[in-house]
DNA sequence: ATATTTTACTACGACAGACGTAGTACGACA
DNA sequence: TGTCGTACTACGTCTGTCGTAGTAAAATAT
């Protein structure tokens, strides 16, 4: 069973929060079962990674951070709401996604499906 | 103007090489032009990591090296030649991209072309 | 009523890969 | 004779990921 490598998936972590984030604020654990969602499971995002993508990003300004006290939604979390230069960053990560798909495949030989392995 | 940063391609140095390897054997000099030449001057590789790159994957087995004496060639140089394991990797690598294509593009808006930005 | 699970985090340290800087050395070419 | 291109090696820094651990409140099960 083959799995996505950190290594892979290092440069776009950032970019999947921001993409979820794009549509409403959120917060951690609810963006990792979305990341898993959309995924298809097939990528699950470490607690730490994410919440250190977090802190990163708002030091960045990429998010901005407000706490929702407990009550009727749920207990006490930390939401997060992207910011322009947030859109903006997704934005260009977004073309640089083309751009490295365009180079990796260039490398890539995708195997006949001959059933040879 | 957009550059593909290290941290995306960073899984995936290491799979090009090997790509290359698959022809030939080959040295550092040389890789280094052919990557920036079949990214079409997209990707240009650190001369730290691809050499760098060679005592890994040599030390995990998918690479051997062989010196070149300097003579009609060229200059002195150490040559590598892909192994058996290191086809192995490379045939995951390339399963992986696919998988991990799949789970990125889950995230990414591509823009429609509006000249909107 | 109490125990366990799920939710929602924080802290800390380790590790791997990329990269900046520097330096060596040989050959070609001007 | 000097500079440029070739062909590396060494070393230390940085960034992002991840393992481990711990806290604590809410929800659910027993």
């Amino acid at each position: 069973m083959i799995e996505i490598s950190s290594d892979v998936i290092r440069g776009y972590n950032d970019t999947m929060i921001l993409f979820l984030l794009l549509k409403e604020p959120s917060y951690g654990y609810e963006l990792s079962k979305q990341i898993k969602t959309l995924s298809d499971g097939k990528y699950v995002i470490k607690e730490t990674t994410l919440y250190s993508a977090f802190s990163r990003m708002e030091k960045n300004g990429y998010v901005e951070s407000f706490v929702m006290e407990a009550g009727e939604g749920g207990k006490k979390r930390t939401y997060y709401r992207i910011t322009d230069a947030g859109r903006n960053y997704y934005n260009d990560k977004c073309e640089e996604w083309l751009l490295t798909k365009e180079v990796v495949e260039q490398f890539i030989m995708e195997e006949n499906s001959d059933g040879n392995n």
